[in-house]
DNA sequence: GTCTATATTGAGATAGAC
DNA sequence: GTCTATCTCAATATAGAC
């Protein structure tokens, strides 16, 4: 609900936003944040420079509108995927996806020093986390998963934590065996999958 | 084993390479590592910019040198703790460190475009990643723990990642319940090493 | 809307005096 | 060693033609 918000007009004009939006994705994905500049944007989306400044004044708004187009989908995803049939595997298959991890990490290392995409990246942060913890107080116990020893909180953290640090790792190509541990956490989600379907079966 | 390494002579010298790197890291913590610079730097160590690059003639040098002062450390350290009397308490307490996390998470995200600090990360990552496995291999189950649905890799890149993520949302005031986060985890840790420590006394 | 041209700012880095 | 002064380059952003 920030900035530029307000009179997005025409379709075209909505389409090019879009286009930019993309190639700022890309940007972002194969080359970091720092490497986020109105010229590369521009040269990734096929335009000139000064036409990113017309749809996006300034490099944070440009931004804080890939956070909340990203978010807006997260939102929703992760409420759908609490409700489902399994929840820890929709779960899982939206925090282990690489390009939103990725993505997800470069803002919010950009974040430390942009006030503005803080803020917004602080709100999806914490509506994110209520959804979870929220759906984790009745599940845990239908996983068998001991609430006393593994809280809704530090549940959370670690899918989220354990997320990062295998698809950064990966995506960075470090040697520290990540599709060993994604492999892993595939199995144990199912593990738990089935004995959640056991119990409720009974 | 980099750049300005090899003649490093006096103990003056050495002394003042010190007070710049201490600065870097002040920088780098409170300001994102997008807000290091031979400028800032300079003003943060209360001396002149044309001297950061006298003793770093790059500010990737410079980078460099910092990470390969804290992994010295943290290579070190990692060992110790795994085969100290409870070794995943140490280990905890290790990748939970507020300022050693900070910063790890700053230089990862700068060595995403900046090749040099990158290999220089790769090796570290998977030394330390090394030493990890290979100590979960017979820890494990001692601690009651199914390295079949709990694997080395699994278990040390979630260590890794939880504390990323908590760290990191406590940083940056996040409201994701971190504290919660991190309670519960030394908690667990804490009935896991008891469990342990019964497992042995029989 | 989209461009060329350009103003402005700040970064990395070096020359050279002291 | 440490500084002042300065070069060069790239980034954000704007003015204004088309």
């Amino acid at each position: 609900m920030a900035t530029t918000a307000g009179r997005r007009s025409t379709p075209a004009a909505e389409e090019k936003r879009r286009l930019i939006l993309d190639a700022t994705e890309d940007v972002l994905l194969k080359e970091g944040y720092g490497a986020v500049t109105s010229r590369s944007v521009a040269t990734a989306a096929g335009i000139k420079a000064p036409l990113i400044h017309y749809y996006f004044p300034t490099i944070d708004d440009l931004l804080v509108a890939l956070l909340q187009r990203r978010s807006d989908r997260i939102v929703g995803r992760m409420s759908e995927a609490l409700s489902s049939p399994q929840p820890l595997t929709t779960w899982w298959e939206i925090a282990s996806d690489p390009r939103g991890t990725t993505l997800f990490v470069e803002l919010m290392a950009a974040a430390n020093h942009r006030p503005l995409l803080k803020a917004e990246f602080g709100g999806i942060a914490r509506d994110v986390r209520r959804t979870q913890m929220d759906a984790l107080g009745t599940l845990l116990p239908e996983y068998g998963l001991d609430a006393t020893l593994l809280p809704p909180a530090l549940v959370a953290a670690a899918m989220q934590g354990l997320a990062f640090s295998v698809i950064t790792d990966q995506a960075a190509g470090y040697d520290t065996h990540p599709d060993e541990a994604i492999a892993a956490m595939g199995r144990l989600v199912a593990h738990l999958e089935t004995q959640r379907a056991s119990k409720r079966r009974r």
